[in-house]
DNA sequence: CTGTGTGCAAACACTTTGCAGGTGT
DNA sequence: ACACCTGCAAAGTGTTTGCACACAG
């Protein structure tokens, strides 16, 4: 599905700066932060208008966001043809270069909890180093 | 363990405010963020001091941190008679209160990441509404 | 006595809010 | 035309850094 189809099906206004930051997600398939979505683009975004953008993007559910352990959001787009809820995947966050993924090739486990809790969601994040780099380490120790 | 063995065992100095919030973390025995603690004790802690003693508590493995939602940090003391690694065992987020709470009684799933990625570590947030706040606000609607 | 820990001040980074002007429908 | 969206400025919040003094070992 397209960018313009995608915004028009959440009933939100098709607005270039959200078929920029839109379209970029889907690209990149894997989860950005503000600053990495900021450093990539190429013309210039508002912070205010990117931090708006992620909001309401995630609220319309066209993407859905994790939490890093450096404590910054990641976005990443959800592609509306795909069954299964947004988001209900491990991701795995790369602690020397930052990047994250989406395992999506599994979901999340059930969670037992106390008696009276009621559960709205979960998240999984899986840190450590990624392949690229992982094989840059060992490149240099040769 | 008392406070004071367990930071002399973790090669730390006895200095009152480490032992204080150990104390605290211990007592309340559910992870603790930032604003919580200085809110809960009596005596004044520069905040400063508070970051720091927290990160040292966890570099030294008497505590373990994990994240909510909301961005922040929460520190949990780490009974060292108990047996299992720091951490290993998913926590419930309250997103009504804030509270968190750890589900001890199980430990987090094995994940299956991508070839040539190391895991180092996983941390896994439930969140919802816990039990106090569900009755709650089943109490005002009636 | 020596080196680490603490408290204060200030710098810093990140996020949110208010508002005037611009844009999509 | 109207309501929503954007960009700028400024405020708000949370975290880190630098340094002089205090304290544990």
């Amino acid at each position: 599905m397209d960018v313009e189809k995608m915004l028009s099906a959440a009933k939100l206004r098709n607005t270039h700066q959200r078929k920029v930051v839109l379209q970029l997600l889907i690209e990149k398939g894997s989860p950005l932060s503000h600053s990495e979505i900021s450093s990539i683009l190429t013309e210039p975004l508002d912070k205010v208008t990117l931090y708006r953008t992620l909001q309401t993007l995630t609220d319309a559910g066209i993407a859905h966001q994790v939490q890093g352990l450096d404590g910054a959001w990641r976005f990443c787009a959800h592609d509306p043809d795909s069954e299964g809820c947004p988001g209900d995947h491990p991701h795995f966050l790369c602690l020397h270069c930052g990047k994250m993924f989406c395992l999506t090739n599994q979901r999340l486990p059930r969670i037992e909890v106390t008696e009276g809790m009621s559960v709205e969601g979960k998240q999984l994040v899986v840190y450590g180093c990624c392949s690229e780099c992982k094989t840059e380490t060992e490149d240099k120790l040769k």
